[in-house]
DNA sequence: TCTAATTTCAAATTCTCATTTGAAATTACA
DNA sequence: TGTAATTTCAAATGAGAATTTGAAATTAGA
């Protein structure tokens, strides 16, 4: 693997510091720096701070989304209860992943938690994974009384997968210990079954293949 | 009552403000000009920005915590679940409040996420709710394997009661028709159902009353 | 009413960055 | 090797805000 440009330097930098910064506290300065790079780097590559971040985000989307696809390596002809816990399983791994493949979730945490409507670019991509992905899967499995029922009820699957990331301040908590291998993995478990559980308060869907 | 002194009408917009905006994007420009005082007058009565988010973290908190105290107007000899139900609609009510007894938890929700350890003071008081109030309940409730399984749970019932604080751009997809009267309470019921749903895939605690 | 303290105001002042610039260095390639 | 394009660099430049300043206005108390 040949040594990298500054290019890919940078945007390895910025996604490790967006990953941990809010936008505006993070500056470029910090970012080329630990490119080993000079400051002025970062606009000349990418145009703007700005910039540097829808990049960040993509390239940091492209990441995650391989090493842990949201289909968690479930077939699709799964029962809807296996594929929401591969589902969840996939963002809560990402979250906690220490390595580039962690840096999405928390990078749109930060984003997530400053939008004011715009970076719809950003956002296609989670969206497209909430409708496309979880909303049918909610149906699947629930009788719901209207569409703002199965909006809300997918809004508390992400919140129990992603609130770490949108409120960094409680990771400590959710990890005394730091969240590698076993404890990560009860966590996963944990979680998923409370989702599970949670979500049997909603009527059942009237499954097609009952007889 | 007597006409608002200006300290008072800029510590009125800097919640406002800060309720709506990150720490960083609100400015106090902004704050003083909604006061309808002069942009120096900020720092004349509050020393500095970062102190003025504090007086109003602490202003609205007094706010919040009389309009929906979270107690919920349940006695503390109720069933558990009927405190966790009413504590619950309490944090969500704030949230939604579109008034200063909403002020609080979108502040703290903004906080929250931009938070690197710092600003204590202003997390003590839900630290306070979390650790004196949460967690006992839920040790009521259920048999944990351990603290962190406990913390985990804990988190999980916040995450479900302000994850719309935290990552703003979800409110709109919560309450496609505004968050008034029926849909809210509706809302609140969903939740509050999910959330005890949810725990009941933990073991639940062998009450001492259990004959 | 007079005086001292408090409060307001507009105009600096400072600070922190993002962004630009232009020259120097490096690279690509013919 | 020579030339043009690309990339790097240090030093401006500029913008946006927080903070400070000092004079003017207001208020409170004797």
């Amino acid at each position: 693997m040949a040594r990298k440009t500054t290019k890919e330097l940078i945007l390895d930098a910025a996604m490790q510091v967006f990953a941990t910064k809010e936008f505006h506290v993070a500056t470029l300065g910090e970012i080329c720096e630990i490119a080993g790079a000079n400051c002025a780097a970062g606009n000349y590559h990418f145009g703007s701070k700005e910039a540097l971040l829808n990049e960040a985000i993509s390239h940091a989307f492209e990441i995650a989304d391989s090493r842990y696809p949201l289909s968690g390596g479930v077939d699709a002809s799964a029962a809807p209860e296996d594929r929401l816990r591969a589902f969840m399983a996939a963002i809560i791994s990402r979250s906690f992943d220490p390595g580039p493949a962690g840096y999405f979730e928390r990078i749109i945490g930060h984003v997530l938690s400053s939008s004011s409507g715009e970076r719809d670019e950003a956002f296609s991509k989670i969206r497209e994974a909430h409708e496309d992905v979880l909303l049918p899967l909610l149906s699947e499995m629930i009788e719901f009384r209207d569409e703002a029922q199965r909006a809300q009820a997918g809004t508390a699957i992400i919140a129990l997968c992603v609130f770490q990331n949108v409120a960094p301040g409680c990771r400590e908590d959710l990890f005394p210990d730091g969240p590698e291998g076993e404890p990560l993995q009860h966590y996963i478990e944990d979680r998923t079954r409370f989702a599970l559980a949670g979500l049997s308060a909603y009527p059942p869907a009237k499954l097609p293949c009952v007889k």
